[in-house]
DNA sequence: TCACGCGCTTACACTATGTGCAAGTTTGCA
DNA sequence: TGCAAACTTGCACATAGTGTAAGCGCGTGA
């Protein structure tokens, strides 16, 4: 989201405007998460949501289009911030080595927590399904561009192929890392917990480099 | 698996109820298609397919949850047939190799058909995404399954997330080279068209087993 | 062959979602 | 200060989705 630190920031200029809007938007998700930890998914309405972040139903809509979408903003922060993460990594790097990077570096307490209580609180629930794989979706979407920038000009600049399947796997195996993580420690958010998390993400591109040549290749946890 | 009737039929016997039910199923699919056609994506309602179906509107929530579902079901039944044909290789053969297998026997006409005319009419529509990732993402939880019984009593029996990277990434790249086939070639059948296909997805397997290593690796077309 | 039971279809009613529109309110700017 | 643009809100309306109960068609056993 933000990174406000010093005063001469990459921002033009927050005005009220923009500023109102943000908070408005925080409130309802806010509001949101609120209500998915005190009646489950499924059990609240739009209506609901408007009401506890103290705005109209029609605005509601004006920042979402359902309920879903509001609490996949979640996920969609996370993963934008890991976008922005893999730009800042040198455009000569090996992609697998960018993204294995900037996975690691969103392995921390703030970025993570959000993302873990959302999980806990819809896991195996499919009405969480739809808005999270878009969110995914998307993020595979932005790796493609960033790696069809980093092929652009070199021998094989047209091979959609390569780039396609390369970002789709990447997402691939950090979800994998993700979930599988989650599956072990559920919304634990220990210093061990996370290094695990890290070590997952880094296992899970090793195993995207070396095309998954063997079952047991990592330091992780071997059974 | 030997009923008295048919020659070489596998049902356990198909009695009217269910043949109805397959019909009404095929007339609701039938005439959402038909109504994609003609009207394109989002510009008809439930109460339009169920009249062209012959049916009223709350028996096709009985079929289905969704206009979305009832258009995704081809992407299921295509998947779903992928998946009964990735079950049918060998156990003891590597999971790329049988994914390859399962994949190319499927690049026939007869089953990529619908699925090709589907991507054509809903081809940048965000409005069919949502249960289209979802249809894949079902057959990525195939794949996990089917991998995890292929380890099961190998050394790395518990390594789960090498099976979950291993699932991810098989269906990315499936994806991959069906999204490159279509970007290419539109909803062109022709033989040399499905060639190109069955060698996209031999040339996305043959990524993942190799790691990604060379980004011009292909035979199918090096710009 | 017939009648009973069960499953599927349907109409109805109702809640929730999502959107267009116009009026009211706040913010930016000259 | 005053105007214009942006934002919020209430209202109306079309559509989505579901529970319920009555009606119809299919399978089955007497």
């Amino acid at each position: 989201m933000s990174t406000l630190d010093s005063p001469a920031d990459a921002g033009p200029a927050p005005s009220r405007r923009e500023l109102n809007k943000a908070a408005t938007r925080q409130a309802i998700t806010d509001a949101a998460l609120a209500l998915l930890r005190g009646k489950g998914p499924g059990n609240f309405t739009v209506e609901d949501i408007a009401e506890a972040a103290g705005i109209s139903r029609r605005t509601f809509f004006n920042y979402f289009g359902s309920t879903d979408a509001a609490l996949a903003s979640i996920v969609h922060g996370f993963l934008d911030n890991a976008i922005q993460q893999l730009r800042l990594r040198p455009a000569d790097e090996p992609l697998l080595e960018s993204a294995r990077a900037a996975l690691v570096a969103l392995a921390d307490p703030k970025a993570v927590a959000p993302l873990a209580e959302l999980f806990s609180l819809t896991q195996q629930s499919p009405l969480m399904a739809h808005p999270e794989l878009e969110a995914w979706d998307h993020c595979r979407a932005q790796v493609f561009m960033v790696a069809r920038e980093r092929l652009a000009g070199t021998p094989s600049e047209a091979d959609e192929l390569y780039v396609h399947a390369l970002a789709g796997s990447v997402i691939s195996c950090g979800k994998a890392a993700m979930e599988v993580w989650f599956n072990r420690r559920g919304p634990d958010l220990s210093p061990a917990s996370l290094a695990e998390l890290r070590q997952l993400l880094i296992d899970a591109m090793a195993l995207l480099g070396t095309g998954f040549t063997t079952p047991a290749p990592s330091t992780s946890r071997s059974s």
